[in-house]
RNA sequence: GCGGCUAUAGUUCAGAGGCAGAACGCCGGUCUGUGGCACCGGAUGUCGUGGGUUCGACCCCCACUAGCCGCCCCA
């Protein structure tokens, strides 16, 4: 019988990195709080109609890349659902935001998320079918600000201080306006005018954008056509009054608080919901998957899946591409992927000592500490080797302690030995362990 | 979805038609009160899966699966 494996695209996460996982996870929760977002859970599958409208039928993630499935219908009468997993989360995000009425509130929604997404891609490095993204999002009425530059500009600032606190390094933000709903029209008409002439002297992708998605003739990397697809009709040209403001505040406002940023006119998404501003901090180092995050506005999106209008603007970054980046950073600074250590490994030396050693275990860990607990063998050596592997310091429980009730303890990587009575050894051992400094706070 | 490369021990990899290997790791011993070192010994395994060619296949051929790199797309 042939072995069952992980799927295609999927993949099993185990220590000791799903610790970096959780540090990752942790530090978006935090910053994330002091921005003032909540956490929002929405369901992993929605109904198929969900994506095809919010992020629109003509994207590559739609029209090739969903996992979709007719659900059966309860009765004869019944039609049945088609549903999809989710391929993103900002379309559910706004469902809920829409369906729980949160508009009414008349307040700002903050909302972010963390969980799996799925798409039916060929896997990759950085690219798996089952993959992970943090993400949030600004939406509201009108009123409550949710329109204002102020809020991409503040999306972009606190994404700079996130990966900062991940210690993520050499990350570059590229920036853009592809203008309002009536203005990308204008726009790819033009696009298209312009390459009927020029088209025929691209490359063969090009040539096939040309007709297919104008728009992806700009993200062409073949050094030869560079030149000419630079001397296209640029986007910025086409915005109308009111965006070209919007960006020049949002352009501002990064400056004040020194945020980096190069504007790339060539910018394009692929989700059809984005206006105004969109953004992809890249990271070298990634390969050819090397977006750690990309995101922008999206003013329409909730009327387009028939909500009230309530601008917005939101991002999600890979959740695995962020792993993969601190492990290749990690890697160069030389740092070791040992198993994880826990503060003390105790060991009892002989059967007679077992039962005492729980307790002094139980003792620690009550006291917060991470404990690790040994078999009760005799031989010196072969606990020191076993607590060498797992932990920083160890505890000798034998003999000489049980009667004296002061155990000995010896640091590992200090060779310092220490004989500590029984009772104080929780505090003695009550140092702080880090394994990922962070580099504020 | 397209093209290229790859798949052998827990890991990294040698092995180019004739007994399945190395290093590290693992287990045991020297060694029942002091680890990292040393020395000695041991086990690694359906050679990705399924077919085919051959007296004989880890090796050649075909198919499949998975991974990596690129394209595409995106996070």
């Amino acid at each position: 019988m042939s072995q069952i494996k992980a799927v295609r695209g999927t993949r099993d996460l185990l220590p000791p990195e799903t610790e970096l996982w959780n540090h990752i996870e942790a530090t978006a929760r935090r910053v994330f709080a002091r921005y003032a977002f909540g956490e929002i859970r929405t369901p992993i599958f929605e109904d198929t109609q969900l994506f095809a409208r919010g992020v629109g039928e003509e994207t590559d993630i739609v029209s090739k890349e969903m996992y979709t499935w007719e659900d059966r219908a309860r009765a004869q009468s019944e039609k049945a659902q088609m549903l999809t997993l989710r391929p993103e989360n900002t379309a559910g995000v706004v469902r809920a935001y829409i369906e729980h009425k949160l508009g009414d509130t008349g307040l700002l929604q903050k909302l972010y998320y963390i969980g799996p997404q799925f798409r039916r891609e060929r896997p990759q490095k950085g690219r798996y079918r089952q993959f992970f993204q943090i993400g949030a999002e600004v939406i509201g009425p009108t009123s409550a600000g949710s329109e204002s530059p102020l809020r991409d500009a503040e999306i972009l600032e606190m994404l700079g201080t996130l990966l900062g606190e991940l210690g993520i390094t050499g990350w570059m933000l590229e920036l853009n306006s592809v203008g309002s709903a009536a203005d990308r029209p204008r726009y790819v008409q033009a696009l298209r005018e312009a390459l009927v002439d020029v088209a025929a002297t691209l490359c063969a992708d090009c040539q096939r954008r040309a007709v297919t998605n104008p728009l992806r003739v700009l993200d062409c990397k073949v050094p030869e056509d560079q030149g000419k697809i630079n001397e296209l009709p640029k986007i910025a040209d086409f915005l109308d009054e009111d965006s070209r403001a919007h960006f020049a505040m949002v352009c501002a406002a990064l400056d004040a608080c020194d945020v980096p940023y190069t504007i790339n006119p060539r910018l394009v998404r692929g989700l059809d919901y984005y206006t105004r501003t969109t953004f992809e901090f890249t990271h070298g180092g990634l390969g050819a998957q090397n977006a750690l995050l990309g995101g922008g506005r999206y003013d329409g999106l909730s009327e387009a899946i028939g909500g009230p209008k309530a601008p917005g603007i939101g991002f999600a970054m890979g959740a695995d591409r962020l792993v993969l980046t601190l492990q290749a950073q990690a890697a160069e600074g030389g740092a070791n992927n040992a198993a994880i250590l826990v503060d003390v490994y105790i060991a009892p030396l002989g059967g007679a000592q077992q039962a005492q050693s729980l307790v002094l275990a139980r003792e620690l860990r009550r006291a917060g500490l991470r404990v690790e607990l040994g078999d009760g063998t005799f031989r010196l050596k072969k606990s020191f080797e076993m607590g060498n592997k797992l932990a920083r310091k160890i505890v000798l429980f034998g003999e000489e302690e049980a009667a004296s009730g002061i155990v000995t303890i010896k640091d590992f990587e200090t060779g310092e030995q220490t004989k500590v009575p029984r009772g104080e050894l929780a505090d003695f051992l009550s140092t702080k362990h880090s394994r990922f400094p962070v580099a504020r706070e």
